[in-house]
RNA sequence: GGUCCCGUAGCUCAACUGGAUAGAGCAUCUGCCUUCUAAGCAGACGGUUUUGGGUUCGAGUCCCAACGGGAUCACCA
């Protein structure tokens, strides 16, 4: 049981002794005293005064005189107004941190303690390179993934790859034109950036060809709609559903160059996908689901034969799932792509979908459909909304070429971190590849803690001229810190992942030690409170404050150095403590942490 | 226009879901490397939490209204 807990029963017990009312234990209010009070953790007792029949301070004061002569953890207490501010036995601090070091899994869930949990991300579409947008993205998922599974959830990663559709076939139309056989091999230009240079192409060819046409007289509309790249690139959509092996034979092609580019792109990242499903595959799935919401009379046929869902009652609009001429949108796959996947999986208990802000009323309406249909899992649908990254002059534009390419940024980080440890770093021992790892993980570190810090809920501004911070509140202000740790632990021959450690719990130690230890305790409810809201960045601030309180803590409380060897012992083992959780926590990110720097 | 998100120091973000005098970083200024990594530490400066009402012992947090920013409401994807 966890101090808090404790805390709570204990003070529910006092009520009873003292009021001789029965309280809820978990409705105690329980948290850290505030630094200019006296005292380890706080009860605020405002609540309790109507089973105490007393003022708040009187209240407390019955509560602090039972506890302290009670219950041997508690060993002082002060009263300040309503708040009940107790001051626990240095032992139980010391004991916390032995058992946390004793656990080699401290804050993580028993491997599979909870049901299983599908998370998408990223599901690019396959006519353009990676960009910022989807870095964000990637590193969102990727890290909710991690820390599903910190809290007992086996977790598949998945990915919907948009591999047909028009713009897939706007890139092929271009590429015939005017790429006169170009492949990755011939011009060493990375796959999916070879497919996105046509796609570019495409678009500038059909504005010279709108341009063109309305000079001559045309009506604007008219000269862009069938302006003949666009017809041709409608045509080819019409040959690939038909099956036209050429162009079957082309898109595979293409999609092969893209597919080695994203790849390559996902290992810098460090990301990975446990499962992947392809839009070619399920673009046709959900017809015979919309078949069967007929039926059951959850959905209607208009006269045209289009059908469609009426959400009226429930405050939204109607919604079309089949054209009048049979044919699928976005939501009809999408209904048929999460029923696949709940049978894909049958232990499956809930998915999460990492997608932009700009979906939300998609999947409030897909939601809503599957609850309709009764899916036994659709009120356990997660959207994980998060705000567009923007640039200082608007929203990113891939056809413009205004967007921050993913690779472009994770080369320019590594780049900075180079710079960076190459002034101030202490790297002349390290060999040549072990440095480049090191830039990678300093500067990738950078990144991702600067995207990931942020509540995803809120949209961010990306100024691609000022970089981003090494220096702060920021990653490498952790890994350094953590190397740190490291670096004395080394000197002290011992392993941070040894589970024996000696802490004399007689030792004196000083407030601050004790507000660093109980910083350092509180990593399970971190990693419970981030997973229950879909929140890395709970467990990136808990990084950036534990780090701080250590960092801080480190400059004027020797270790290696101290003399007294009890103290030292503590001392070593706090260290320990701490950098563990910060591997933890940054894992649990996506970041690694460097053993030098 | 309807719905949803956001609005906190000059800038970027916190605030344990209603608790004490709202905290960090960046930027600016001042100290600290003959102690374990100075990518650091300590200090100064910086706030009517957009505005106005309400709910209660107590509101940045909940409710109502206004203002500002974003998203969305297609036989598009």
């Amino acid at each position: 049981m966890n101090t808090d807990a404790h805390i709570q029963q204990l003070v529910a017990d006092a009520c009873l002794a003292c009021f001789d009312a029965q309280v809820d234990a978990a409705s105690i209010q329980v948290q850290q005293t505030r630094r200019e009070f006296q005292g380890d953790r706080t009860v605020v007792v405002f609540p309790l005064t109507r089973h105490s029949k007393l003022a708040p301070p009187a209240t407390a004061e019955a509560l602090g005189k039972h506890l302290v002569a009670s219950a041997d953890v508690i060993v002082d207490f002060e009263v300040v107004k309503g708040f009940l501010n107790l001051t626990l036995a240095t032992v139980h601090w010391l004991e916390g941190v032995s058992a946390a070091l004793l656990d080699a899994r401290f804050g993580l869930a028993p491997t599979g303690s909870k049901p299983q949990v599908l998370v998408e991300y990223s599901s690019p579409n396959t006519n353009k390179p990676l960009h910022l947008g989807h870095l964000r993205n990637n590193f969102l998922g990727y890290a909710v993934s991690r820390i599903l599974e910190a809290n007992g959830h086996p977790v598949v990663k998945a990915q919907i790859i948009n591999d047909r559709g028009i713009h897939i076939c706007k890139s092929m139309v271009a590429w015939k034109h005017f790429a006169d056989g170009e492949t990755p091999e011939s011009s060493g230009l990375k796959g999916d950036k070879l497919v996105g240079k046509y796609y570019v192409q495409f678009d500038l060819e059909h504005r010279r060809q709108t341009e063109e046409r309305v000079q001559s007289g045309m009506d604007a509309e008219e000269a862009k709609n069938e302006a003949p790249i666009l017809v041709e690139a409608r045509d080819m959509l019409k040959a690939w559903e038909a099956g036209d092996a050429e162009v079957i034979a082309l898109w595979k092609t293409m999609n092969g160059w893209v597919y080695e580019g994203f790849d390559a792109t996902y290992a810098e990242m460090g990301v990975s996908f446990d499962k992947l499903y392809y839009e070619s595959d399920t673009y046709l799935l959900g017809k015979s689901v919309v078949e069967h919401g007929l039926e059951q009379g959850v959905f209607y046929r208009e006269e045209n034969g289009s059908v469609w869902i009426d959400l009226g009652a429930d405050g939204l609009d109607k919604k079309l799932l089949l054209r009048a001429d049979g044919t699928s949108v976005y939501m009809t796959q999408d209904i048929g792509t999460a029923i696949q996947r709940f049978e894909d999986f049958p232990g499956l208990d809930r998915q999460v979908y990492t997608v932009g802000n700009e979906q939300e009323y998609h999947f409030k309406v897909l939601f809503l459909i599957l609850q309709k249909m009764g899916i036994e899992q659709a009120e356990r649908n997660f959207h994980l909304s998060y705000g567009m990254v923007e640039l200082p002059d608007g929203k990113m534009k891939s056809r413009e070429g205004r967007v921050v390419d993913a690779d472009d940024l994770l080369h320019e980080m590594a780049q900075t971190a180079r710079e960076i440890a190459q002034d101030r770093g202490r790297i002349e021992s390290m060999s040549a590849e072990e440095q480049d790892r090191l830039f990678k993980q300093v500067g990738y570190g950078a990144l991702k803690y600067f995207l990931l810090k942020v509540s995803p809920a809120k949209g961010m501004q990306f100024d691609p001229e000022a970089s981003i911070d090494f220096l702060g509140n920021t990653g490498p202000f952790i890994q350094f810190n953590f190397v740190r740790a490291l670096s004395m632990l080394r000197k002290a021959d011992l392993d941070l992942d040894q589970t024996h450690w000696h802490l004399p719990t007689a030792t004196q130690i000083d407030k601050e030690e004790v507000l660093l230890i109980q910083k350092a305790l509180e990593l399970p409810e971190i990693v419970a409170a981030s997973a229950a809201h879909y929140d890395p960045s709970v467990v990136a601030n808990y990084c950036y404050d534990l780090t701080k309180a250590y960092s801080s803590w480190y400059n004027n409380h020797p270790v290696l150095n101290e003399t007294d060897e009890a103290l030292r012992s503590v001392r070593l083992g706090l260290s320990a403590l701490c950098a563990r959780n910060l591997r933890t926590g940054m894992g649990l990110l996506g970041i690694e942490m460097p053993e030098r720097m």
